[in-house]
DNA sequence: TTGTAAGCGTTATCAC
DNA sequence: GTGATAACGCTTACAA
């Protein structure tokens, strides 16, 4: 068996409460004592069992994570920037996978409160009104990141980009650009942020320009190369004015829409200009080059986590922190 | 607090050990008291708290992976592999990043050791004499995916792609469409299974054709976009007679080593073929069309689990196991 | 300052 | 079949 407390004691001479009390600085212990504890724990390379420690602690120093898909570059960015700091903390970070579905997703929430973990980052799809109930009923403390709760009502701490103004911004970007008629290839229509919210940011830029939304221009996606290159088709064979925009919502399904205009014959940007978002790294290197919207999952990872532990630490943090978003302009989309 | 198993027994007016009989189906109970206990247990929602029960048990349901980087599109696939198997056989993976580095990499496997997991998978860089008596130490079992130890000695558990033989069979596929000048850019020099053990077949092919390998054709690259524009230069630029094939030893650097020609008004494949390796999801939607050699790291990171949960169970298992590969025709290659 | 002993929430070993 | 009770390895009153 592995090393524990009393053995260490014994050695030492000492009582395994010293040993602790040296361990954890949790009260004064002599020097001569402290140095022949820690000399036997060197020695003996003793380390704390950390399910007991866990046990009567009520903390493991493991935080929960649960993601749609961590092989989505978004979701491994973010996860990336959770890590960094929990590692630099002495957290360890359970990853858990929903594949975006909300029973998976129910389920996972129990199984991390069975692992005790000391809280949880919830990345999900459709943060609806019983999700939001469940996430309450749960004992540690939960921060939404990469989407808001869909219910409106803001009691769990969000971190998250303005996908509303992220969207319009684009889209004004685009019309600043001199383009009249811009379609847009969304996300699902069941995805609370990243689909409905970057529609409404779309319509709302449109809008302001006294542009009409066109039901033929916008097609819904589920963020996968397939699906953007099916959308494309759709917006392409489906108008006989074919738009000389296209916001697509994310850089994969962007990808996917200009192989489809490859294939038509289209050129990018000459004939039809087209604008990702996400600014995944391999966007540089495509040609054209994708414009784009750019979004810190590292940076929203990293806030999401120090806001969790503010409210493990009990501090006080505000319900809904923003990340900033960027235009990339690059070759994609062209004045016109 | 949480609800126990006290609470539980009282509540059914039954002992703990009868309650702990059912939740374990260990022992054999009355049907009536079984009854009466999984009927409280229900209406509490009672969950047997995992650290008391793994502090008796030694056994937590949690296994371990480090990986260099969770971003990285190659560990997104085999962890999703990985974690896919644990989820059903209810278990939960802790994700460590070790940036690649051999002392994180030893830190990470004592806080696994600490956190008393079940069992590891390692995805590292180079795993050198130093880090096998490290895993040999632990008092988990461990499996080495996606790179072999490199001091020959074959003590760990491993999982892995044949790199030689992937190489081998991509060059020799170069060779077989008419390509004599064939460059490599390879990973990096002290990368072993996939730096090294790539160069390694790279060079058999060649050989077996007797076809000369120049120095002057062979970069390495450190698996970045970047570096592939950049090692795809140095080619160019350091050769006057260049190459009519490059194979390219990740997906990643193949783009960006397009890029490159393209930039210098080079045509793929008019001019130079290239062949990537990997076979990341973009590479299809890449124009032209990636030609590359296909590792399904879901199917790695499976198949690595699954053999860890048999050292756990004490089943023998070969030490070394083999993941197939495939060259995927696609376009960028051209047959002269 | 140090030691003794009572938990933490389970499972497992005994008796009955 | 069922129920006390002793572990598991640690922290933390409470005493000394």
């Amino acid at each position: 068996m592995s090393v524990t407390i009393e053995d260490i004691a014994k050695e030492a001479r000492v009582s395994v409460a010293t040993v602790s009390r040296v361990i954890n600085n949790s009260k004064a212990v002599s020097p001569e004592l402290k140095k022949r504890v820690n000399d036997v724990i060197e020695k003996r390379n003793f380390k704390p069992n950390s399910l007991a420690r866990g046990l009567i602690m009520k903390r493991t120093n493991i935080i929960g994570i649960i993601v749609p898909d961590i092989s989505n570059p978004v979701f491994g960015a973010l996860t990336r920037g959770i890590n960094s700091f929990c590692q630099q903390k002495g957290y360890t970070l359970m990853v858990c996978e929903s594949g975006g579905h909300q029973e998976k997703e129910v389920e996972l929430l129990g199984v991390l409160a069975d692992k005790k973990v000391d809280g949880v980052l919830f990345a999900g799809v459709d943060v609806n009104s019983a999700l939001v109930e469940e996430m309450k009923s749960m004992r540690y403390p939960i921060v939404l990141v990469t989407q808001e709760a869909s219910n409106g009502e803001e009691v769990i701490h969000t971190v998250i980009h303005d996908n509303v103004k992220a969207l319009y911004d684009a889209v004004s970007f685009l019309i600043e650009n001199g383009h009249q008629r811009i379609a847009l290839i969304g996300g699902p229509e069941n995805d609370y942020s990243s689909g409905q919210k970057r529609l409404k940011g779309y319509k709302q830029a449109l809008e302001e320009q006294k542009i009409e939304v066109l039901d033929s221009y916008i097609e819904h996606g589920d963020f996968s190369f397939e699906s953007g290159y099916e959308c494309m088709r759709k917006i392409y064979e489906e108008n006989s004015v074919l738009p000389t925009a296209v916001m697509v919502c994310n850089d994969a399904m962007a990808i996917g829409a200009i192989r489809f205009l490859k294939t038509s014959k289209v050129s990018v940007p000459a004939d039809i200009s087209i604008m990702g978002f996400d600014d995944l790294e391999f966007g540089r290197y495509f040609s054209p080059e994708l414009t784009t919207v750019r979004i810190s999952y590292f940076d929203e990872g990293l806030r999401a986590i120090k806001t969790l532990f503010k409210l493990i630490q009990e501090q006080s943090v505000p319900m809904t922190q923003f990340i900033p978003h960027k235009i990339i302009r690059r070759i994609s989309v062209k004045k016109i």
